[in-house]
DNA sequence: GCCGAGTGTGCAATCGGTTGCAAGCTGCTG
DNA sequence: CAGCAGCTTGCAACCGATTGCACACTCGGC
């Protein structure tokens, strides 16, 4: 059906050597052929078959993106921001969904390996070990991940988690709750590191509640554990989590922020539309898929750069969900 | 790096074809062979090269998914059930977000088209004819469009508008403002005609309030025209609307469902935690991503077959945002 | 008029599989 | 025991590109 090397070469009157030639290596041929040659190519609609060339240069000019679960909008905000980047670069972009199934993950992992350049593994729960594997015969780079020195773009969570306690310090709070993720998520060590540390300097005594699924149901199944624990402010793992726990406590008639403050993670675009409107901290989701495939792409043309890391900072959005405790 | 079909057979002590044979077509070799080479496979942790197998079958085992938005919900959804359909049959999927530009999205789809086995188009805003050319030389599955007689998975619009109308009917509404979605959706037109039909069968007062971009601003901007037509219930192109809707009525004051009700279309799982919870049409998205699939594939397995058209219903999930009308 | 350098092109091998065809072997029939 | 069918297996062509190597030709210098 779609015209080949061959068919160009016939209608130009040269051999495919020269068609592949004049295309990807203009300069090494003649200028008459190479205007012949591309005006048979435009006239017939060519476009290289991607696979044939893809077996001879071993690149497959497709790259592919692993992630948790699209169910979070966190997740499609980064999938934006690698399609976009890759897109640019003329490259395709291969999704995959774990389902928050750590076990499935690396058979995903694998299964894509073998059919792109290169992977973005967004917020894997695999181990580090695997992971490095993976790394050893693939081109890979983290997102909101450290392994070693794998490359990776991350976000400055002990950072984002300064900001929040410092917040919440000025308004007075001097209990805070902390409503961790999966045990499995390296951002939520991450961010619970960030929250030891940060509640120390401010003086904060820091309540952690344990750990809950990433998302609305674990918010609210978390709700009534940060009740008890008598804390005046909460922060959450994720957005998701918050406006889980905002609905619990609504429904429980404790009202946010008189009597409890509510800080989230992400800034997802449901944060802002959320009652009261959800104080988070806000991470540049698009930015890091755009990063983590330019890292990528850089890689893949020069295989020798040392693997680099890329820290992106949050910024604390103040809505309502927050305010001085009750006194 | 990759164990190839050469190592197998090496080790085996047979040609690359009877390796071949022995995985793809286990029935054309002996028994005792066949062992031998699937037990020399597995200690090589051998896999097939996809884009050597698609040279020469000219299946690449790949499959698109193009759609306007990852940032509503809706099509993560989707998403999710075409991946896990897909994943079922061992093929990948390539997803392409068109960020609602219709002069990319054909552009994309060319793209994508001449690297995979077929596409599945979802909420597609192209023209009929367009895509009608891009089915002539690819297998394609539209999902949530309707053209001609191409392959399709559809929600049963007309349908679901007839069970909104009923319920605010039944609770008394006598007059219901539409907030329509882009000029160049289909399921809007769909869904608007839909409502014509069941509100003239209701004896109700439909009121078009026009096109608004189908996410929560284009609902914050078509509330005060939603208010200034006097309805006493509004219904919105899809969830996203349908809570910036909420939103701004809250911020006017406007009690819902007190003084107007509001339903959404789609079900997306922020829709009941809306507050108040929205009243809204479930579809069923995900089971529409596994449908598409299922009918991709059959459709490549027997391209003979006549295309197929499935109609999915949706739902009407009573919550809180309807009630009777102000007296 | 010959040689060397440089340019432009084609031949043929190669990537990793699949598959039509033919050949070797076994075992059965007549 | 010849002959034939049926089962296994290997050879080699092929899919659609890329690329090292060699050949042909032009041109300038001596």
């Amino acid at each position: 059906m779609a015209a080949t090397l061959r068919d160009v070469a016939r209608l130009a009157g040269v051999s495919t050597s020269t068609v592949s030639r004049a295309l990807s290596l203009p300069d090494l041929v003649n200028p008459a052929t190479r205007a012949r040659v591309r005006s048979a190519a435009d006239s017939l609609g060519y476009e290289p078959n991607k696979a044939a060339r893809g077996l001879i240069t071993g690149r497959t000019g497709n790259l592919g993106l692993v992630l948790p679960d699209l169910g979070n909008p966190f997740f499609p905000s980064v999938v934006k921001g690698v399609q976009a980047r890759a897109r640019a670069a003329d490259v395709a972009v291969f999704v995959a969904d774990t389902d928050e199934d750590v076990a499935a993950e690396m058979g995903l992992i694998r299964a894509l390996a073998q059919q792109v350049d290169g992977l973005v593994l967004c917020s894997p729960r695999a181990e580090g070990d695997d992971l490095k594997a993976i790394a050893a015969d693939t081109t890979v780079v983290l997102l909101n991940r450290l392994v070693d020195d794998l490359p990776a773009v991350v976000f400055d969570h002990e950072d984002g988690m300064r900001q929040a306690v410092a917040h919440l310090a000025a308004l007075g709070h001097r209990r805070i709750a902390w409503v961790g993720g999966p045990a499995a998520s390296w951002s939520s060590d991450q961010r619970g590191q960030g929250l030891s540390q940060a509640s120390a300097d401010h003086g904060v005594e820091l309540i952690e509640v344990g750990h809950f699924p990433p998302h609305y149901d674990g918010g609210m199944a978390a709700a009534d554990q940060v009740v008890a624990t008598g804390a005046t402010a909460v922060i959450a793992y994720n957005d998701l989590v918050a406006i889980g726990l905002l609905a619990r406590l609504h429904a429980r008639g404790i009202a946010v922020p008189e009597r409890i403050s509510v800080v989230g993670i992400d800034d997802i675009a449901m944060a802002a539309m959320a009652r009261p409107a959800l104080t988070t901290i806000r991470l540049p989701k698009e930015q890091a898929g755009r990063l983590a495939v330019e890292l990528l792409l850089t890689l893949l043309d020069s295989p020798a750069t040392t693997p680099e890391r890329r820290t992106l900072q949050g910024d604390l959005m103040v809505r309502a969900s927050t305010a001085e405790p009750p006194r």
